[in-house]
RNA sequence: CGGGCUGUGGCUUAGUUUGGUCUAGAGCGCUCGGCUGGGGGCCGAGAGAUCGGGAGUUCAAAUCUCCCCAGCCCGACCA
């Protein structure tokens, strides 16, 4: 048994690998309807993390949660060109209630610009109104036709924020800070994933929205993930749904609005930025548990000590649980490995003999000897090393697959194991459409010292193109 | 929607080509008992399958035929 690994391997076949880990970490079930996610305990534990995180840096800039309907009008999508004809294909639509047909069939909200909308311009009358602020915690549905749990299910969870401002400037300027201020320091410091900031080409961009802006993380197959987008709506929404204010001279306007969103995919893109052969493996950050302390055997003393060293881990601020040693070491110790649990303290008998435990990080299977009185302190401090050093590794991992091209073919031939940077020049138009026959897509668009543009029409844009999710 | 393929205990599967030896076998998982325990440990005893559904051919169907259903892969599609 020692030999066969328990998990497909990832250099052997990633996407089964992937399956693998999400079934044996125990994080979700395929649904009973096509592309329905069940998501379990622990998968949705790792979720509540990343909720709590998020919701706190959303609500430091200022916007507050609402909660909007489920069911939106079909006629709602309707009224925004753009918006209709990109989210047509993938709605989930009811023509039937209470036992009868509806006048107007109900859509299942794919995304909610509409009903806020709607709302914004009864709740927004002048620019003392400005700006609105608000997110809201809810489901939404797309039907879509490969569905794989966490990264594209039919139902999936996230936030989303729609905010409504009296100035176009005033809109694209906090669209960047949500992008920066909460998505980006949220990928970095609590799922220790480095993101490439851009924006999206007019191909990719959001239906309805102006401009794009997006977070592209590197999978550890080097194919990309979005990781959260916030868009510039511009008057789009705001124009079709009459959110108009007037401003101090007494005149009315259009405001300007926009919209953001991060959702259950992140924890299919932490499974891929950082698992290895061996399972999952959390950031400290986002895990649920930080520390498990193992007993090496099932006996009273072992178990009294570890015991003793939950509720000291407990006080000094730590997640961490006990295992009381059912089952053979080596099978406990390898369950915690898959779920990835950061760092792990053994009791054994060899170690109470000499008055300490063994720690041993997730990350890089390191073991420390570790006098009893000293635990906590020295798994804070691994703790945070193993934080940080998931972060650097994961991008350095992305710059030694990230290829300088320059020509679309290479681009392809570069493709196939990471990421490709190239003159968006060299993209823009016919590149494009060749590149997207090998399945790969500019995922993001830079200016050449890696700020992120205000256009695609900026000059000397840099491209980042790839296969991905 | 076009092309290809697959449905056998919870999971992975043997058996289907050539119908009978299948009263459907195994591994993992599960239950019970015991021994164990420093990396999926060992022994023993169990539970669990109308072989995707229906119809047909036949003395006899997991196996052949037809219909239906579900799923997978490729393509198209995918803010």
């Amino acid at each position: 048994m020692a030999d066969e690994s328990v998990l497909t391997p990832q250099s052997r076949d990633f996407p089964r690998w992937y399956q693998d880990v999400v079934a044996k970490a125990e994080m979700a079930d395929n649904g009973p309807v096509r592309g329905t996610m069940v998501i379990r305990p622990y998968g949705y534990a790792i979720w509540e993390r990343m909720q709590a995180a998020l919701d706190a840096r959303i609500k430091a800039t200022g916007a507050k949660n609402a909660y909007f309907p489920l069911f939106i009008p079909e006629s709602y999508l309707a009224r925004e060109a753009e918006h209709v004809e990109g989210f047509s294909p993938e709605l989930a639509v009811v023509t039937h209630a209470g036992g009868e047909q509806l006048a107007e069939p109900i859509v299942v909200r794919p995304t909610s610009e509409t009903v806020i909308g709607e709302f914004m311009a009864k709740w927004i009358q002048s620019y003392r109104d400005l700006p609105l602020l608000l997110n809201q915690w809810a489901n939404v549905v797309r039907w879509e036709l490969r569905p794989r749990l966490f990264l594209r299910s039919s139902e999936f969870l996230w936030q989303e924020g729609h905010t409504a401002h009296a100035s176009y400037a005033d809109a694209a300027a906090y669209a960047r800070r949500i992008h920066l201020e909460v998505y980006n320091d949220f990928l970095a410091k609590v799922l220790a994933v480095p993101c490439l900031l851009g924006i999206k080409p007019p191909s990719e961009r959001f239906a309805g929205a102006i401009n794009t802006t997006t977070a592209e993380a590197m999978m550890k197959d080097g194919k990309a993930l979005q990781m959260a987008t916030s868009h510039e709506l511009g008057q789009n929404f705001a124009r079709a749904f009459d959110i108009f204010f007037q401003n101090e001279a007494g005149q009315a306007e259009l405001a300007h609005t926009t919209s953001w969103g991060a959702s259950t995919r992140m924890v299919g893109g932490l499974i891929m930025a950082h698992g290895d052969d061996r399972g999952l493996v959390v950031p400290p950050e986002a895990a649920p548990v930080q520390v498990v302390v193992v007993t090496v055997r099932d006996s009273d003393d072992l178990i009294q000590t570890a015991g003793d060293l939950v509720g000291r881990l407990d006080a000094a601020g730590l997640r961490a649980e006990l295992d009381r040693g059912r089952g053979s070491f080596g099978r406990r110790v390898t369950d915690w490995e898959i779920k990835g649990v950061p760092l792990r303290v053994e009791v054994g008998p060899r170690d109470l003999a000499e008055g300490r435990v063994t720690l041993v990080r997730r990350d890089t299977a390191e073991k420390f000897a570790v006098a009893l009185d000293e635990v906590s302190t020295r798994a804070r401090e691994l703790l945070a090393a193993s934080q940080r050093d998931l972060f650097d590794a994961a991008l350095a991992r992305r710059e030694a697959n990230t290829a300088d091209v320059t020509s679309v073919d290479e681009a392809l031939e570069a493709t196939q194991n990471g990421f490709a940077r190239l003159a968006w020049d060299l993209v823009n138009g016919e590149g494009e459409a060749t590149l997207k026959k090998g399945a790969v897509t500019v995922r993001c668009l830079q200016r050449a010292d890696g700020t992120i543009p205000d256009s695609e029409s900026e000059p000397n844009l840099v491209a980042f193109v790839a296969k991905s999710y």
